[in-house]
DNA sequence: TATTGTTATACTCTATAACTATA
DNA sequence: TATAGTTATAGAGTATAACAATA
């Protein structure tokens, strides 16, 4: 008769030589996580010249494509919450890489947009984006590429 | 003649009506870290009645399906690190859903176990975690999802 | 000498409440 | 009344250094 928390088999206590991970292998959140978290670890590596994270990269980048974005559009846009933005905006000021200007239509809001600076950086940082897409989608044929993005939208779109 | 740090477009401060995302939504690791935090939103909405986060699900489904595991070898296949998961185990222990017993050839290490109470729990998470795949792959054909999770593994394996 | 588990601690990321100025 | 931007702050997640016990 064993009591309520005993565990399972009664040998006890048995040595883990090889962990196996078939299950968590099989869930799709798992993969997701590891797999972004892989792609995450070289970015940081590769945009480390730049001195930029993900979620300034992801920033710079909105701005680039839609010049005069305004703070709110970034953060519905990438789900980010306003107070932590803002450092973020002040600090790519800062740096003059962005400038803020009125927006035309919103006495509230103000258009960001990049300076010269900003814009020879990105110039480089989405080549090197680009580059990095490459190298970690490596062992992925164009077509996989390709079709694991599609299935990625999938699941979040 | 312009200064240094001007914005381009003489016409200056547009709004942006619709966020151009296309850009973004190229890249890898953009579409990976959104699916990614999708999955895991349904995650904690379905987990909050164990009260497991993701990453307890983990922490004990390995020692579900490894009896015996070390926390060395949960850091190691989880890429936490060890002073992290020291508190993590202590709760699990608190709740009297996992025991400590002593590694049977290691005296530094301890061999983690479930308790029944513990065993009863994964149980019915795992199943959880089946629907939640199915939810989650909703839009996805079990062809897709199959593919889905054998492309992003080799992305990160 | 190296490793397991641990404590203490710092840093980053994310979340909530409340304020201001404009709409 | 509602929204854009901001401040202050709290909480969660992740990081390094250093120690005791054992290999």
């Amino acid at each position: 008769m064993s009591a309520a928390n005993t565990p399972r088999g009664a040998a006890a206590a048995p040595a883990v030589d090889k962990v196996d991970t078939s299950y968590l292998e099989s869930l799709l959140g798992y993969n997701a996580r590891r797999a972004a978290l892989a792609v995450i670890e070289v970015f940081l590596e590769r945009m480390a010249v730049y001195d930029l994270r993900p979620v300034d990269f992801s920033v710079l980048s909105l701005i680039t494509h839609n010049p005069g974005i305004t703070s709110r559009q970034l953060c519905t846009t990438l789900g980010i919450l306003p107070p932590n933005l803002v450092g973020m905006i002040n600090a790519l000021e800062k740096r003059e890489l962005i400038v803020r200007r009125p927006h035309p239509r919103d006495g509230r809001a103000m258009g960001l947009h990049l300076t010269q600076a900003g814009q020879k950086l990105m110039r480089d940082a989405e080549r090197t984006a680009a580059g990095l897409e490459t190298e970690v989608a490596g062992r992925l044929s164009p077509t996989e590429a390709k079709t694991l993005i599609r299935l990625l939208k999938k699941i979040y779109l």
